[in-house]
DNA sequence: GTGAAAGCGCTAACAG
DNA sequence: CTGTTAGCGCTTTCAC
């Protein structure tokens, strides 16, 4: 269902309960200081006798505006995605916002779907991770209907009209890919993800950086697509090592991945960290305890969630100011996986 | 700020445009079959061309009405809880619920806060991790309100008037115990978490059941109660360790305290597994690639979501039936953690 | 099948 | 400081 029979108490009831008008009870709802101690305290008990609920849906339709954020992710159950989350919740909740929540795993029309949605639902801005390319069209959409957005995590490209606020993944990968040629790697795998993520390609684009200035060798069979799960490690490497020419590192597209290509090295009989290097990207909390621990590169995302909530309050409160990216310097955490 | 200035395309707007009533406008924005296909047509074309955008809270104003869910977890960081929102929201969402996110932390003062705020935001039904027990005041205010409320992974004493699903805790708590015994170890201590959460009193209770069944003495000294966080775990055992006699055993309150556990015993020069077992609860993913692998006890949080939200939304849906307790058993699973 | 009128619960604007 | 009036965008009767 979602009916409701009990006809709720309005602010018209206490209203006449406590002998005011309706608006002056309204005022008494929205703590204003123009209201006399005296009546705020006589309209506060008659609501509290009622027990009325201040609707705040009404309010909004009425005023013509929404403390309500949406938020998109691709997913929760990635230790990534869920710091990512906390971050943003938690700023939000703390400057007053509701949270409503979608997820898209991956799939560009649950975005679509996830936009209207959120639309429909009033929302006074939204902060969303994208899975795939907007269409021009959902951008127009977007920008019509006038509210703030701001992408996080993952970039767009036909949404250069939003402000962005990630890491830098560039970098990141290059920090990652010359850490294992300095530990003397010559044949460097790029494991895991897949291109359709902003950050698969910007990752991918470090790694060949820092390749090339190394003047090693680019080889494609070395770059490969996985979905970015434990599972999708575990696969790949052993699709991997099937290969001819093994590698003799992995710098995995992140750090679940990682993990998973760890279980399969030790499937085949490989020691991680002894026989083959292993680096992460994201730095969760659980690298920490993995047997080895795990080498990687911090990409902060409580920090980027904050970021990204703190922003769109700003917008919200009406900054004006051309979209902008704001990208934050990764670290390299070494530990035991690379050797 | 949360104002828009921009006057949206409504219903009238899109009557007008198409020539038809705005009832008429109203029903093919609901999809009605009342409307011939002709007239249909038109005003979706119209729709379409005006970038109209259906106001859910309109709707759901005048409808008394409404398909949002508040979902209210103690935090999303630990991947107990991240799977247990994954769950919920997954099932909700499928369902065609739009869903407010909320996170207590563990304080009554915000959850309290929280609900009222779901409440004013017109959520027609709830699911929730309750934190600490519920005034009467507040599950009264609950009932009067008419709304289904669903519990899940915590229980609250004084809410017997709401469904309740979660894993059997004190049965979670038995076999824990039980296995360390039938590994031969007599001193077993209960480490991290707090009484004040449901889950952490029937898990002890099993504890003292196994301790009792097998004439084991119960000694106070060796309960101890920390933040249920991996850094609660490490500063618990180190506690735990300086006094007399230490325990050979430890049943940690969750698999993140038992993380904690390790690391602490590690810090002491002991080897989690040999000197000392360690068993956890929860089974989160992790557990699989610590080392030594974590021995726990499955919580199937994600299982336990999912049903939470089928049994809102058949209550939702009118379901009329005595509030009722689900329980799913846990299941041990053996790994290298207890030697 | 479609239209006209009333009203969900609230706030804005203005008067006093 | 408080009251009056109008109306946010939609759905609900109830005519026709």
């Amino acid at each position: 269902m979602s009916k409701r029979n009990k006809s709720r108490v309005t602010l018209e009831d206490v209203a006449r309960h406590a002998g005011v008008s309706r608006a002056t009870a309204s005022l008494v709802a929205r703590n204003s200081t123009l209201i006399a101690e005296k009546t705020r305290q006589k309209v506060l008990r008659s609501m509290k006798e009622l027990g009325y609920v201040y609707d705040r849906i009404a309010s909004n339709l009425r005023s013509r505006s929404s403390y309500i954020v949406g938020v998109i992710i691709t997913e929760i159950a990635n230790p990534y995605f869920s710091e990512l989350l906390a971050g943003v919740h938690q700023k939000l909740d703390r400057d007053g916002y509701t949270v409503i929540l979608g997820t898209t795993y991956g799939s560009r029309e649950k975005q679509e779907k996830l936009i209207s949605t959120m639309m429909e639902n009033r929302v006074g801005g939204m902060i969303l991770s994208p899975t795939a390319e907007f269409s021009p069209e959902l951008v127009g959409r977007i920008r019509e209907w006038g509210i703030p957005v701001v992408m996080f995590a993952r970039e767009v490209s036909t949404g250069t009209e939003f402000d962005y606020i990630g890491v830098d993944n560039v970098q990141g990968g290059y920090m990652a890919t010359e850490h294992l040629i300095g530990r003397g790697h010559r044949r460097i795998a790029y494991l895991g993800g897949t291109p359709a993520s902003s950050a698969w390609r910007h990752r991918r684009e470090g790694y060949r950086k820092a390749l090339e200035l190394h003047g090693l060798p680019q080889d494609d069979r070395l770059i490969l697509n996985t979905p970015d799960t434990r599972e999708g490690g575990r696969q790949g490497v052993l699709e991997l090592f099937a290969g001819i020419e093994p590698p003799t590192a992995l710098f995995c597209y992140n750090d679940i991945v990682a993990l998973g290509a760890m279980q399969g090295l030790r499937q085949m009989g490989l020691e991680p960290g002894r026989d083959v290097a292993v680096i992460g990207f994201d730095n969760i909390p659980e690298t920490e305890q993995t047997f080895p621990r795990l080498t990687t590169i911090s990409a902060f995302p409580k920090k980027i969630g904050m970021m990204a909530a703190e922003l769109l309050h700003e917008r919200m409160n009406g900054l004006d100011r051309q979209p902008f990216r704001q990208i934050i310097a990764p670290e390299l955490v070494v530990r035991e996986s690379t050797g």
